[in-house]
DNA sequence: CTATATTTGTTATATTATTACATGTGTAAT
DNA sequence: ATTACACATGTAATAATATAACAAATATAG
């Protein structure tokens, strides 16, 4: 069995290779979306050097579902939505910026009806909320 | 009465300056999403040299909701959807990156009526669902 | 052990977008 | 008409984001 093979198996724990783990550690820890480049400098110290191995992983990253690209801002952010299937729904503050993964899972089915009624073919989609959040309401 | 005084009445007609119309009819012709570049090649006859001409155009044209982006593409289309209030929803291809801009109103109340019981202050949304297009998928 | 798949490293380059500053043009109020 | 202002345009330089191409190292299956 491939390498290949063996990642489509459904039950698998899936081993991240070094710098998969690296970018995703730092990802994981930080809670916020970061930019690849951001992403590059914060890992000098870590061995990565060039723009490419930061692509590489976080492309990995994404096909794995273990991060999501916001894709209006060019970042990426942890999934934190165990399920997500690579589905995702955000919010993103007009005014601060502040990204938040929407966990409603009564959300996903609604989306996953609308697909459904609209008779679409969906592999995937993407919701972008452009929202004021609480705390810039409130200020 | 400023112009942008006067930009935001409600019944206005707007005026699209000489470049604004250049690059919307550019856009409506094509009727497909088209990359800031590629616009820029197809008017260098039309007098445009910088990318910053057309990028200016396209900002204004998103901002007046004549055309959208496609984040996930870095293209803009024409709006196809005369009273999206810059809410979007788009079928984007998988295999041969075809886009369309889902039309269908009950989506949108479907989508209005998620925000609000998410309690989501939603200024603006965009759906991007990925999909096997039709044509594809008989091929 | 060896063939193959996969990951990594490295350089260069392509693509997408913005900053900064100067100039032109339309409109309103004087 | 003249001035003042808002807005639009022009231009050069550069920043930010992402990929291509190729060589070398490492892991895995048989």
């Amino acid at each position: 069995m491939s390498r290949s093979e063996f990642l489509e198996k459904k039950d698998f724990v899936q081993t991240l290779t070094k710098n998969q783990k690296i970018v995703f550690n730092l990802l994981q820890s930080s809670g916020e979306p970061l930019k690849a480049y951001s992403i590059l400098d914060s890992l000098k110290n870590e061995g990565l050097k060039s723009p490419l191995q930061v692509y590489r992983a976080l492309d990995k990253l994404v096909e794995l579902g273990k991060i999501h690209k916001i894709e209006s801002q060019n970042s990426f952010i942890v999934c934190n939505n165990s399920n997500c299937a690579r589905n995702t729904a955000f919010t993103i503050c007009n005014r601060c910026g502040d990204v938040k993964e929407v966990k409603n899972s009564k959300l996903f089915e609604d989306l996953n009806a609308l697909a459904k009624k609209n008779r679409l073919s969906v592999t995937r989609y993407n919701l972008e909320f452009y929202v004021t959040c609480s705390s810039c309401k409130t200020n």
